[in-house]
DNA sequence: GCAAATTAATGATTTATTCAAG
DNA sequence: CTTGAATAAATCATTAATTTGC
């Protein structure tokens, strides 16, 4: 329970309230990143929720951050490390098979090429999550040794929100989560607030969505009707 | 700590008391399908988090049920319906190619499948949500109308979820979200009392979180270090 | 008829793409 | 051009159907 109290809770509220450019998205500070490098390089690739929570509220003392910056992050810094290994690869693999003979794939399997910048150095790879090594072949072979069993991998935790009654200082970010769900249309830019949406006009415009206004409408006539002669 | 008195408020927990199986991943009863079914043909492709959360509690009459079931179910559902249009049209063409002498793309175009199963009886197109017949060609045609502008699309709920207090009688499941993250673990797991968990027997199985035991200690250490000694 | 073995569905995650702000 | 954000596609894993042997 430290004084958190600048907790900055909706930064992006508070920025508009000031004039400030309602940032519309993150904009991680120096320090942020480094941190966040620093534990991608540690080996962390996909945080738990509480590796989360934790990591933002660190973060949060070198800027506004919520959770779904750190789990957008990481997601966008995995895939994008992947994605210059692969074409580093690719182009690897290019010259070699454009200056030598072909080796009809030698025993020293050239196509590993593990690590561009952060393989383990022998057999360290006791992270805590998971980190194989993963070749990333340009274009083929399709890895998938995560048949394991699972570690159990980190899932939603239900819906459990509502236990924090009133400790309002954390306000846990809780953190997005999924992809499209959403919220209430414009007003979420003050979000914190929390939410809320006083009004939601629409989102309505590119993809789906149907109107909140006719939207409920239908939706909830739908329910009235199912509901009502259903059970049977 | 806790008395065990398992609320079985829980669908999974109360399951569990009863000596059902412990149900690790939501079992959809007939009525939520079909609401669902409804909801979706009505046009609702990805709900906005109030939808979700509207739809969850709604069909929490049914039978245990949480929001990111909800999204999950859209999730799919779409996807796979998606798919299952896709083959047909395949199938459609392929045929279409072996049987006929290939008319060269003749002013019919042959190739506007549209709508294996559902689609509007004449011009009666008029869903909320996007309807765009989309003719999923088998391989090819990336329709991207979404450059709209975006209203800003709905995002995440940022960190909602405080907002009710102290009423324990609806705990509004603040619904999943995204794909991977995940919430608040730590005290997610008791969560509403929902699901979870009194003891954590039943959910654990493929659950999230880590137990928190050497991968924290990484983290923890290097926050340690970086934050300690950063800020420059 | 029932239970073990298979297969088919489908819930849940992860990865790859795409979009657009800075 | 970089990269945060969002969506869709691919995959994995578990549960319900269904089949098979007794």
């Amino acid at each position: 329970m430290e004084a958190d109290h600048n907790v900055d809770i909706g930064g992006a509220a508070a920025a508009a309230a000031e004039g400030a450019p309602v940032t519309s998205r993150w904009n991680p500070t120096k320090e942020q990143i480094s941190m966040l490098e620093g534990l991608y390089m540690q080996g962390i690739r996909t945080p738990s929720a509480e590796q989360i929570q934790q990591i933002t509220s660190r973060l949060k003392a070198y800027g506004h951050i919520e959770g779904k910056n750190v789990f957008y992050w990481f997601q966008n810094h995995k895939a994008r490390q992947r994605q210059k290994q692969k074409q580093e690869s690719m182009a690897y693999i290019n010259r070699y098979f454009h200056r030598t003979p072909q080796p009809i794939f030698a025993p020293n399997c050239p196509n590993v090429i593990c690590s561009p910048y952060y393989l383990p150095q022998s057999d360290i790879g006791f992270y805590p999550q998971y980190h194989h090594p993963k070749v990333l072949l340009p274009g083929g072979i399709r890895r998938r040794p995560r048949t394991e069993k699972q570690e159990k991998s980190r899932a939603f935790d239900d819906d459990a929100p509502v236990h924090m009654a009133g400790n309002s200082q954390e306000t846990l970010p809780l953190f997005p989560l999924h992809p499209t769900g959403n919220l209430h249309g414009e007003t979420g830019k003050s979000s914190i607030g929390s939410s809320s949406a006083m009004n939601s006009t629409n989102t309505r415009s590119f993809s789906d969505q149907v109107e909140e206004g006719s939207g409920d409408q239908l939706f909830f006539d739908f329910f009235s009707g199912e509901g009502s002669s259903e059970s049977g």
